[in-house]
DNA sequence: AACCATGACTTGCTTCAAGCAAGTTAAACC
DNA sequence: GGTTTAACTTGCTTGAAGCAAGTCATGGTT
C-alpha cells in the first residue's frame, strides 16, 4: 500500500503502476497465471505473510485484475482468479520472464519459458510492434496526446525534439 | 527497498520484479523514456520526495537500469539515463500505458499514444506471439523448464495438466 | 571579489506499510 | 466429537516512504 496515490493522476503508465507496480502484486500474478488460486498455495508458493498476501489479493480484487469465489462443494476453499482486465497482463508477465531471463541469467541457463500449447515451440520475445508489424526499439517512436490529451501529459518533452537517445 | 530480496530467488519474474517492480522504478523508466535525464527534472515532474529519488536511482544504477554521467561543461549538473538493458524495457512501459488506457481509461479517453516516428501511426498493442508471429492468450501457452531448469520452478504446477482457464 | 542561484543531493523526523508469530473462526474429515 | 484444513486477523517490531530543511560545490552576475 503505497503511501501517495498516483490514481488521479493523469497518465495510464503511473496508474497502472499503482494497480500492478509493485513485487507481490507481479509474483502474485506470475503464479496466477499458472494456475494458483488458493489462499495457501500462493502463501507456501511465494513465502509471503498471510497478511501480506490477503491485503495485496484484497487490493487486486479491488482492481478488478482478481476476483474471489468461494469454492463450490467447500465451504472454507476460496478461489482468486484472473478476470478478463487480469488476463490480459499475461504480456506483462512474460517480458518480466524474458527480459529477467535476458539481464539477469542464472548459470543454468533459461528457467522457465513460455511456449505455444500447440506446437510447443517458445514464444517471440514480447516486443514493441509497428502497424507493419516491425519491431521499433524507443528511438524508432515518439509519443502523441490522443484525444483530449490532457495539460499535465503535455508538459512532456517530446522525444523528437530532444533527440535524447541518439545524443550519447 | 523491500525488506524481503527476492536477489536469490530461482525465477525470472521475481528477479525482475526486484529491479523494477515498484511504482517509482516505473515512472522514473516512463519519464527517461521521454528524454529526462536530470535529477531535478524527475523530481518536478513526479512530485517525488528527493531522498526517495535518490535512492531509487542509484538503485536503478546499480541494477544496471540507468547509468550516471556528469554533463561535460558543467560541474553540477549528472545525466541519468538508460543502459542496454534499460533500454531494452520500452515494451514494459508501452504496455502499461496500453494496458492502463483500456483498462482505466478516463472521460477525454487516450491521454497518450505512442506511433512510430516515420508514419505517425500508432503501434500496436503489446502482445505474446508464437513463432509465426499469431498473437496467443495465456490459454494458448504453457510454462517449460528450460536447460537447466531449477526444481523450484519445476514445482510450479503445469498449465496443461490443471486446465484453470478453461475450468471457470 | 562578492553575491545569489542552481543542481544534486543528505539529514532528521514522522508516519505508515512490510514482515513475523501467534491466534481466530468456521467448515470438513475421521 | 476431536482433529485438521482453509482463510484469514491481531499485535507487535522493524524498516521504508514522505516531508521539510540543510549542505555543498559549481556557475553565473554585478
Amino acid at each position: 500500500m503505497p503511501r501517495l496515490s498516483f490514481a488521479d493522476v493523469d497518465c495510464s503508465v503511473a496508474q497502472a503502476a499503482q494497480q500492478v507496480g509493485d513485487k507481490w502484486s507481479l509474483v502474485i500474478l506470475r503464479d496466477a497465471f499458472t494456475g494458483i488460486s488458493r489462499f495457501d498455495e500462493f502463501a507456501r508458493h511465494l513465502g509471503v505473510a498471510t497478511n501480506v498476501l490477503a491485503s495485496r489479493l484484497h487490493a487486486l480484487v479491488e482492481a478488478g485484475i482478481l476476483y474471489r469465489r468461494p469454492v463450490a462443494g467447500d465451504g472454507r476453499a476460496v478461489d482468486y482468479k484472473l478476470t478478463p482486465k487480469g488476463f490480459e497482463l499475461f504480456p506483462l508477465i512474460v517480458f518480466l520472464l524474458q527480459w529477467g531471463d535476458r539481464w539477469m541469467p542464472k548459470p543454468q541457463g533459461e528457467r522457465l519459458a513460455v511456449v505455444d500449447r500447440q506446437t510447443r515451440r517458445p514464444v517471440r520475445p514480447v516486443q514493441v510492434l509497428d502497424a507493419d508489424g516491425q519491431a521499433l526499439s524507443a528511438r524508432d517512436t515518439r509519443y502523441r496526446p490522443g484525444h483530449g490529451g490532457s495539460a499535465v501529459m503535455q508538459q512532456l518533452p517530446t522525444v523528437a525534439a530532444r533527440r535524447h537517445f541518439d545524443a550519447d
